[in-house]
DNA sequence: TTTAGATAGTTGCAAGTGAGACTATCTCGC
DNA sequence: GCGAGATAGTCTCACTTGCAACTATCTAAA
């Protein structure tokens, strides 16, 4: 007689956990700044590079869908968060660059961001929060979630 | 000049691990059984249990929303997957329960997701999965996330 | 007993999202 | 230089889901 205790089964508790941590953080920035969680992640992504980048980039990094990031992208122009140049290089696509509004924003949203991260591994002591963080890393790694902090010109296949 | 690498920001790589094994699991059960994720958590939680359960109580354990969950199970009473009777001592509830149909597709499923449950955690060692299960647990336990495995009469609250 | 408020479950509605078609553009092999 | 196939981005469609209103029922207090 096979039985799965859900509170124990790993993809249900990173599910769970995953949608809870989500929606504690939007509330950050969409209550105060409108922005839901596409967009946000548009705007991490611009705010931690420096370069100006493809929204097909963004997508990849991110692994959000292109047509999520297409409107997320379309909205955050309307607001003047962000501002595209075409690619004289290759006019299928845009660059992607915060404005000086755009930055101003990120750089209030961040401090928040990362004190509520903080706060939500608190209960957890330093070498815990560590440990955690390795333990994350290689079950990214296997699943080959990692697009991580490479340059644009090195990220090809999703 | 603040920065955060998204990463190494812990809410972004949990969000997006939950809905990466969530994803890797549901086609076991979608593609396989026809099953979507809310049926699923209904016919888990009527697995693991003995005694019938009311839907709101599967809500509150899954922490999933009470329409989706009715909408759940909908499709399941059709699929003749669980059946529900009326709870005589209040009439505004149902008792729901698997079918004998119900529990062979459990019993069939049940092996099947949790090798798939160690599938992705077979990167880590033994050591590291139980480290991880802990460390897991302590931020569920500080997010007041765990709803567990505890008698229906005692869950109230959501 | 009556009534106000709580609770179980269902359903209509609106918002968000992925799939995939579509356009424009690029690349590569001939 | 040309045509086939790849790629960037947009848009429509269908599906899912949360919210909130609604019905039916229960509970508790006057």
């Amino acid at each position: 007689m096979a039985k799965l205790d859900l509170f124990k089964f790993v993809p249900f508790r990173l599910n769970r956990l995953g949608a809870e941590v989500s929606a504690a953080l939007s509330s950050e920035y969409r209550a105060r700044y409108g922005l839901d969680i596409p967009e946000w992640r548009v705007m991490a992504t611009l705010g931690f590079r420096n370069e100006a980048c493809s929204a097909q980039y963004i997508a990849q990094c991110t692994r959000t869908h292109k047509s999520t990031i297409s409107r997320a992208v379309t909205s955050l122009l309307e607001h003047e968060l962000i501002e595209r140049v075409e690619n004289t290089e290759d006019r299928r696509e845009f660059r992607l660059a915060l404005t000086r509004k755009g930055h101003a924003l990120y750089e209030e949203l961040i401090p928040r961001l990362l004190r509520r991260e903080q706060e939500i591994l608190s209960c957890l002591t330093a070498q815990e929060r560590k440990e955690f963080a390795r333990l994350l890393g290689k079950i990214e790694d296997s699943l080959d979630l990692v697009q991580a902090s490479r340059p644009m010109s090195e990220v090809e296949a999703y």
